[in-house]
DNA sequence: TGTACATCAGTGAACGCGCGTTCACTGATGTAC
DNA sequence: TGTACATCAGTGAACGCGCGTTCACTGATGTAC
């Protein structure tokens, strides 16, 4: 029953955008081997056959999920700074964050990332960087040297908001914390109703207060 | 071996406690009942006499650790508003916020909680309201309008803050996340070098941008 | 107040179950000649 | 290009283990008389 390198390739990465999606949906305890198998379509015990350990799964997953995430920001930022603070906002809706992006992982498995090996938590800092990398750049009027602080604090308070929403029971208070956050971090309306980047607000205000 | 209700009540209060800080520390999946029990310096058989299941315990363990973090910050409010910056300052702080409290739930089990039952959720959002309620009336000069937003804007990105600084293996860049987060958030030095709320500034600069 | 009995906190063995992991086996794929 | 053999992706049974939960039992506590 062997299969070409090609499909076995195939099946590899079959297993791992599989083991991302279960991962966090349910955690990471809560989601066995055999599960995320079956979902593949597959018998548990081909899953040695690709990975050495579930911990090394969890690393890939959590690899490939923040690598889409950075791609994705890429892509928007590429597309202008519309497109960009869509991308930014449009985490704080869950529809287009749980099925566009499938979540991120620093939010759906945040409090076991934090306790995962040390393999786990260096893919998750580098995907967590390469987000303020993007943010720094994007976000940012000119290359101020508060740029990278306030990436840092835009995707960390994103972070923030959407996970006490996931937690939260109350829809009504779920919706208010992502809108608060999205009004303060993403967007907002100036006196003509447009909506500009909060960097850029932030930063008028700075110099106004300075004075 | 029966005990009396005196100790039987204090030996309930021992488990809850015992099982906030386990689950606190290696996560709810990963803490098993009898793990909890033999810290308690109990057999496992014991649980039982105590709580209908584990669920149970996650929902009080959690009530209980929410009840602490609000008290404490109603003490700090109560000592006046150098002592309530003080206490939301410490929350950025690694040590003050493991060793005093213990570590907020919402972040220690953030992940985990969004898929606990009804009652824990209902509980998570209780405690989370009432820290609200607490920044709001303390945090805030006046009862401005957006008092509210605010301390949900506050409190959200301060859990986003600790949240993926624990996630993150590079202590500098850990740091830098608490670190950034508390200024913005929680202070903030003026001209002299004091360090004032940040609502305050806020509002100074949305008065100061409308004109 | 003293006695007899019911209650029940805690013990420790046991339950079924699902976990991560291993392994003998199958048979198509890849490779050496 | 064709043949012989090694490789290895996938199967399915099995492993030890720890999980949440149950239960018969013990004996001090609580209570009814």
């Amino acid at each position: 029953m062997r299969k070409s390198k090609a499909e076995a390739a195939q099946t590899r990465r079959r297993i791992v955008e599989v083991a991302a999606s279960a991962f966090k949906a349910n955690g990471i305890h809560a989601t066995g081997v055999a599960e995320i198998m079956a979902a593949a379509g597959l018998t548990h015990g081909a899953f040695y056959r690709h990975f050495a350990s579930k911990e090394q799964l969890v690393t890939e997953a959590c690899a490939a999920s923040m690598d889409i995430l950075v791609e994705a920001a890429e892509e928007a930022a590429r597309e202008g700074p519309e497109a960009f603070l869509q991308y930014l906002g449009d985490f704080f809706t869950t529809e287009a964050r749980e099925e566009l992006l499938g979540g991120c992982c620093l939010v759906a498995m945040g409090s076991e990332l934090a306790r995962s090996d040390a393999e786990t938590r260096r893919v998750a800092t580098r995907g967590f960087q390469g987000l303020i990398d993007i943010v720094a750049r994007y976000n940012h009027p000119g290359d101020a040297p508060s740029a990278r602080a306030d990436a840092i604090f835009t995707l960390s308070s994103m972070i923030g908001a959407v996970s006490i929403a996931k937690i939260v029971d109350d829809p009504k208070l779920a919706n208010q914390i992502l809108e608060v956050a999205k009004n303060r971090l993403v967007e907002w309306q100036d006196s003509t109703g447009k909506l500009v980047p909060k960097a850029q607000l932030i930063e008028g205000l700075e110099q106004a207060s300075a004075h």
